[in-house]
RNA sequence: GCCCCUGUAGCUCAGACCGGUUAGACCGCCUCCUUGGUAAGGAGGAAGCCGCGGGUUCAAAUCCCGCCAGGGGCUCCA
């Protein structure tokens, strides 16, 4: 595609890249072995420690190359038909497959050498030979006696690489037109700034932009160095936030009462914004049908990664985004050139069935929250205002969630040759610098894609909010309005998630954090969804009443707060505290009581300070004062609380 | 999905390579003492299908095979 065939292969495998997995094969009188002692820890389990005969045999030496484990079963049909063939020339049955590591200088791991050579004998039992496979992992004498005849000893390499291509593996329903597209797409990657220069991204200067630079790099060389699990794993489990279901499917999470409310707190904040924006609010089922005609269209889009479900005799999936319940719903309803734009929000779970490999902790579960809005727009014009008007609250909410993020935008060359002025106007609005690949052919259903991403501990990127401008579902799902004139009109349709998922927000917010804590900076979350925001420690049992007074008026500000009333040391309730990352710790003793000043430590300036239970609420109601009011989902005194997974 | 590593008390982790008393430790939990002033007060106690299922062995947390889960790499991310 890029390259002649001949280069390509040479740019795509260097050298030790070739698949070539060795072989000698000597066509011998006889043969025998014995197995002396295990050259591995884990050698394979033999019935019989030796072996002998005198019968004319082919005798395969093979060791299997690193190479060789990107396709073990292409490498071992291969190396099957390699020894069927030779057989057959020298007209011999009988066939000794050998494991002999000696022949490589970059052998594969012994699982996989040992799943290869299975395969193998395998393959030739199935062609008829009678195959003896020699025990992997062993010490082993053997006997051997060549009969000399010019087809009797040969050695061969297996060159993968030449592999003519086998059927791929298709899913029902499943077509391969948007992989296969995205793979001939043409990409080019600039650096976009507010000022309206444009450079390449390799010629950028990223001084001062080092997370930009690590975003571009993820991107476009998807270079991945991380040993270590993601700091927000352990987090979440320590925060009490949220944790692996190990009765559920693998990438499926339960939330403690804490996660929850912090959960809850986002889904109303996000909620709250688009109805302010001007959104029709709905909620659409979870399982669809495979069968309803747009859908089969529209999943022929994409790889079948769809979680099944099954009713009575059908087949549903469970709905990978949004999308499609709103766009059935817009379907049958009657829509009006007076109602453009008509803004259509969700915020309800998804389902996408990762490979398992693919799984990361809250970066990417198979079970996700997603907000999703869709706006209906006429045409081009109306669609840019729109992703401009966008533009605005998917940066207020990103901006309110606190954390590092770099914006990318995925145009078509096409549009964007038409369309230059808006785009620059975009990163104006932005207000930095911003990755801008520009593609030639449309892989997918959008021309025009915004990303807000974050880039994490491990350099490792991932998008939260998004803008799509979508010029294909419409059509699939024949949604239309009608004109001015009287006549149905095909409208375009933004995609958008304001905010991206719930998860990975809060995958966001942790990584956010540990960046902070490595930096000296204590670890928070945002103080309008971090799930306590104010502790209330009673230095002794006499005062856990007044404490309680205390909340009540919180209560009356719709502010969280819990009241640590075990019987611990002031000093435990305060560590306590502060492992959770409470941001207003009040210690509540006869002092605070006959003064009716608390001594409030504040974390995020990490001092102490005298105020009132009115100053105090009055401070974070106005801190918060943009985020819906979410109760705490939990009763508040502490001694009420089983523990789910915090740690003290 | 493939490859590598890991899985022991609620948590974090010893023990495993080299099979053999009653599987340990910190934190947490429970009981008692202590009623405290800004990141761990003291004493005692309970708590384990050693991930699951097979196998080898007189004997398995430990060795072998399969499966599941978590993490990393590849691929992928509509």
């Amino acid at each position: 595609m890029f390259h002649t065939p001949s280069l390509s292969v040479e740019l795509m495998f260097d050298a030790p890249e070739v698949s070539e997995m060795r072989m000698l094969q000597i066509h011998s009188d006889g043969f025998a072995f014995e197995a002396k002692r295990k050259a591995l820890k884990n050698a394979e389990k033999v019935d019989s420690k030796s072996y002998s005969t005198k019968e004319s045999c082919l005798v395969n030496f093979i060791a299997a190359e690193t190479s060789d484990t990107k396709n073990i079963a292409q490498a071992a049909k291969m190396t099957a038909q390699m020894i069927a063939q030779a057989a057959e020339e020298v007209k011999e049955k009988k066939i000794i497959v050998y494991p002999w590591v000696h022949l490589s200088e970059t052998p594969a791991q012994p699982g996989s050498a040992l799943k290869l050579l299975k395969l193998v004998e395998k393959q030739l039992v199935k062609d008829g030979f009678d195959v003896l496979r020699i025990p992997f992992g062993w010490y082993k004498s053997f006997m051997i006696h060549c009969k000399g005849h010019p087809l009797a000893e040969r050695s061969k390499v297996l060159d993968i690489s030449k592999a003519v291509e086998t059927d791929e593996e298709v899913t029902e329903g499943e077509d391969l037109t948007a992989i296969k597209a995205e793979e001939e797409a043409h990409s080019k990657f600039y650096i976009f700034t507010p000022d309206g220069v444009v450079t390449e991204v390799d010629k950028f200067d990223y001084t001062g932009h080092e997370e930009l630079r690590l975003y571009v790099k993820y991107e476009t060389a998807k270079d991945r160095t991380a040993q270590e699990p993601p700091p927000h794993i352990e987090l979440m489990k320590n925060l009490e936030l949220v944790d692996y279901e190990p009765g559920s499917d693998a990438g499926n999470f339960r939330w403690p009462p804490r996660g929850y409310t912090l959960k809850r707190a986002i889904e109303e904040r996000v909620t709250r914004e688009m109805v302010d924006y001007g959104a029709h609010v709905v909620q659409t089922p979870l399982i669809y049908d495979y069968e309803h005609p747009s859908l089969k269209s529209y999943l022929q889009r994409f790889p079948s990664r769809q979680y099944v479900v099954r009713s009575g005799q059908r087949d549903y999936f469970a709905r990978f985004s949004a999308c499609f319940g709103q766009f059935l719903l817009l379907s049958q309803a009657t829509i009006s050139y007076k109602q453009l734009p008509l803004k259509m929000f969700e915020i309800a779970p998804s389902f996408r069935r990762e490979q398992s490999g693919e799984l990361a902790g809250m970066r990417r579960p198979r079970a996700f929250t997603m907000p999703d809005i869709h706006e209906i727009v006429a045409d081009v014009k109306m669609a840019k205002e729109a992703v401009n008007n966008q533009i605005q609250f998917v940066e207020k909410l990103m901006q309110e969630l606190e954390l590092n993020y770099e914006v990318s935008f995925r145009v078509l060359k096409e549009f964007y040759e038409e369309n230059e002025d808006f785009v620059k106007g975009i990163v104006k609005r932005i207000g930095k610098p911003v990755m801008i690949e520009i593609f030639d052919e449309r892989y997918a259903y959008f021309l025009f894609k915004g990303e807000w991403n974050v880039v994490d501990d491990q350099e490792k990127a991932a998008c939260l909010g998004t803008i799509q401008i979508d010029v294909e579902n419409a059509e699939r799902f024949d949604i239309k309005y009608i004109g001015e004139d009287g006549q149905e009109k095909r409208p375009l349709i933004l995609h958008t998630s304001p905010s991206g998922s719930i998860e990975r927000i809060l995958y966001g917010v942790l990584e956010q954090a540990n960046k902070d804590k490595k930096k000296g900076i204590k670890p928070m979350l945002p103080l309008w969804m971090t799930p306590v925001q104010v502790r209330l420690l009673p230095v002794d049992d006499m005062l856990i009443q007044y404490a309680i007074e205390l909340g009540k008026v919180l209560d009356r500000y719709g502010i969280r707060y819990e009241i640590d009333d075990r019987s611990m040391t002031l000093g435990k309730k305060i560590r306590s505290a502060e492992k959770l990352w409470v941001p207003y710790i009040c210690v509540v003793g006869k002092r605070e009581q006959e003064t009716g000043e608390l001594a409030v430590r504040i974390r995020r300036v990490k001092e102490q300070a005298k105020m009132t239970i009115e100053q105090l609420a009055e401070e974070i109601s106005e801190k918060t004062d943009f985020a819906p009011k979410q109760q705490l989902l939990l009763p508040s005194l502490i001694s009420r609380q089983p523990i789910f997974s915090r740690e003290v």
